[in-house]
DNA sequence: CGGTATCCTATATGATACTG
DNA sequence: CAGTATCATATAGGATACCG
């Protein structure tokens, strides 16, 4: 985990994802989207076929997949290596700089999972609040 | 940063957001949806009123802002301090299991605004190929 | 100021069928 | 297997008006 001072410091470079037109946020879209970030993090553990993913991120459309991978892969967070065989084989990993994206996803992610508990007990606490009004 | 040994590792918790009906993925879609992880990490600096954090993150709606704030308000992560004066004060800030996540979504921010050089490079090299065919 | 209510539109997503 | 194309729908999101 980075240092506060890190967190909190203005970087001084010319993208700011708070700045509605910057460009970064759309890479961020692209990464914490409904099937970017699940997606991204499945490559973590290393490359997968394109149906190992879909049932790898539960609930994800072929639909939904191809168009996901595709941004991936345009933005270079995603590299596509297709096998011209026949049946087709292709396989999708990572590129480093995704690897760096996908670190910081799944670091999220876990804390996110390790305190579902606490979130969960703050929802019946407020909920509860809200009832009885 | 987590080690990629913390990465890696399955933690044997009994949520996984990679289960369609996990909680946890309600709870991840809040923190970075689209509007979601901008305001946890405008907060990140301290507490800011509505209008304020309207401003700061910029082209967020009232409408959508209310509804993120209460969202994350519910799962636990923001805390609302209203002033019962005239005119109305209210005071929206992270709680400590809110920090735990803004955290880390500012770490994946800063990231990805810091990479998007390599980003847009990423972009134009996949336009100019696929325009070519 | 700090919202809520309503209406309307855009976009995201899903289901299904089809192809190399 | 690895997609694309098409159609239908749900949901997100924005604009506006209004309220305590």
């Amino acid at each position: 985990m980075d240092t506060t001072q890190e967190l909190m410091e203005a970087q001084d470079l010319p993208y700011n994802v708070f700045a509605k037109a910057c460009p970064s946020r759309v890479t961020l879209e692209h990464v914490t989207g409904r099937w970017g970030g699940l997606t991204m993090s499945a490559l973590y553990e290393g490359s997968l076929r394109f149906n190992e993913l879909r049932r790898r991120v539960d609930g994800v459309s072929e639909k939904m997949l191809s168009q996901t991978l595709h941004a991936l892969e345009r933005d270079g967070l995603v590299r596509r290596d297709a096998q011209p065989t026949n049946p087709p084989r292709v396989d999708y990993e990572l590129t480093p700089l995704g690897r760096g994206v996908a670190e910081r996803l799944l670091s999220l992610i876990h804390f996110v999972e390790g305190r579902m508990d606490d979130v969960l007990e703050a929802r019946r606490n407020y909920d509860e609040t809200r009832g009885a009004l």
